[in-house]
DNA sequence: CTGAAAGCGCTTACAG
DNA sequence: CTGAAAGCGCTTACAG
């Protein structure tokens, strides 16, 4: 019941008890150099001792960096934002930063932005999808001078840093997949527009047709917005009319879920009678039946190399490279019977 | 261009400006008493003219209170950490309190432990299984004299909230509930021992069976991880077995999916040939196909509460209750047939 | 390689 | 109802 909160040990008790000035010990704890090894090794001893750790706050206020990251997020749903965070976390830790969760409604939630922005000062701030291409959210970050990076941003933006993959050539390339399948009658479900992946893999399903020769036909494309019912919707659309796709390519996974159980429902098998690819290899998209073919992306690995230019302090500019997707092929596609 | 960081207002700047002490200006943004209406209007205004914010860190490292809670985690995975994520922040942002995640391995990261409670001051802690259960992240907590929340805990810790659904009631009723439907042969896949609910699962099942006068055989249970591999082996075991059960309950919905998995290449129809139950509603349970007849927790709600126990400083020891589950009658779940 | 002083932006503990 | 002073635990900007 020993209700004395037992105080941390502070810098200036660590400088005590080594014999040294503050400054020396501030100097050991930020990995400065000039410092001797016999003080440094002494003083490492005392903290340890003392079981020393600097305080976050302290260090915010006096300092310029804070050792907090933020990521800001719409809304927090699915596994992809939990890998974001994976990632981030990945090495935020090891760094000693800390990283905190912060709720932006999308669309000028610019009151809940200044009172974020101006109350605490992060060291930088991760942005996905949709909110990455928020002007709003970006020239407050810019104002604010928070070093900023968007995870697969539809447009560029002077200043931040930019992690993504090359939707538009991953789309297309598991397009291709499915003509080299021998499908030529190949239906489309868009992602919510919102999104500016959404555009870029309606783009790549496009060019691949176009490369194949295959005619557009605007029946075979419905509108969808990610969402398992939209996926319901856009399901029953495309196989509903005369003349049916003999492949479905979903946007995201949960839309290409909902095409495989429209498709159950209405006897027609897969991937015997249609095939269907989704994207994004979310978890669910390996334990569906028949297991999902579609496109990953590393997500976890594009999240850690968020961090990483935002705490390496990369310069802007430099050549940006995508990261590397990959075509997961399972079970959800065979060649048209006819 | 203008790379001049413009400084935000402080505290001071505001008192002055409106002709109080920082004192003053403090016990608005505190929602003290006492305080003329004419100052504090004026304070206000004032205030919104300069954009002013109390800063977190400057606030953190004077007073007792720092404006930030932390979940630890054992590993970032799945959608209920999403819910409970999403459970907090919807109570934490308004209150201006924000969220740190931090990863705790599971058992004895003390060195994290460490490095986290002394470096910084949360006003709050919430833990989620298995690391709720974990003694020496729940002694350093104590010894740190941070609130602390634990949602579905294995047991009482003193000065610690708890906050839960009745796990026993639940997987007791939803096992009564395949037996309503005229099962006697029930399987079961039990969770990851290092759960706690895992036990409590399992106890409320075979309470069903032997309330309605069932026999408990040792070769209709199976050992489980919660993963769907676990799944797929222990649905293996059971279905391959002469004499297999006509239903299978497994300690939640990943698993389930995995039993729907193997039964469909086996050619066992769901429900039809063998019924099947998982737990928790999970994001996937109502997408696969059959649809899954599960428990739903109220996560969220659930997380919510715990952040307002945190924040209320609430009396420990006040009478708890758990939470409202709910079946989930859906599609996988049908009467056997012989 | 080392340190003394000032200051970061608040709250605390008092005093009135 | 209000305020002056001290202090929270660090880093900054200098000086040596």
């Amino acid at each position: 019941m020993a209700d004395t909160k037992i105080k941390n040990a502070t810098i200036s008790d660590v400088a005590k008890l080594a014999g040294v000035s503050m400054k020396t010990v501030s100097r050991v704890f930020n990995n400065e150099k000039y410092v001797s090894k016999d003080k440094k090794d002494k003083i490492l001893k005392v903290a340890a001792k003392l079981n020393y750790r600097p305080s976050v706050q302290a260090r915010g206020l006096a300092g310029s960096k804070s050792f907090m990251v933020a990521m800001f997020v719409d809304k927090l749903e699915g596994d992809y934002l939990t890998k974001v965070l994976r990632g981030i976390l990945d090495r935020s830790e090891p760094a000693g930063c800390h990283l905190v969760v912060e709720v932006l409604k999308a669309q000028g939630d610019k009151e809940k932005l200044k009172q974020v922005l101006n109350s605490v000062n992060f060291d930088g701030v991760v942005l996905t999808s949709p909110i990455c291409d928020d002007t709003v959210v970006l020239d407050a970050l810019k104002e604010s001078n928070v070093p900023t990076v968007r995870i697969g941003p539809g447009f560029d933006y002077e200043g931040t840093f930019k992690v993504a993959i090359d939707e538009f050539k991953a789309a297309s390339q598991i397009t291709e997949y499915m003509i080299s399948q021998g499908h030529s009658r190949i239906g489309f479900i868009k992602g919510d527009p919102k999104h500016a992946c959404s555009l870029e893999r309606e783009r790549g399903y496009l060019r691949a047709l176009q490369l194949a020769g295959l005619p557009i036909e605007n029946n075979l494309i419905a509108p969808g917005l990610f969402s398992y019912e939209s996926g319901r919707k856009a399901a029953e659309l495309l196989l509903d009319a005369e003349n049916r796709p003999t492949a479905i390519f979903a946007s995201n996974d949960d839309m290409a879920t909902a095409v495989l159980a429209v498709a159950r429902e209405r006897g027609i098998a897969v991937p015997e009678d249609l095939s269907i690819v989704g994207f994004d290899d979310a978890d669910h998209a390996a334990i569906v039946s028949p297991s999902l073919t579609t496109v990953r992306q590393p997500v976890v690995q594009m999240a850690s190399a968020a961090f990483d230019l935002l705490h390496e302090g990369q310069e802007h500019g430099s050549e940006f490279i995508p990261h590397p997707f990959e075509l997961c092929i399972r079970d959800s596609v065979a060649s048209p019977n006819e």
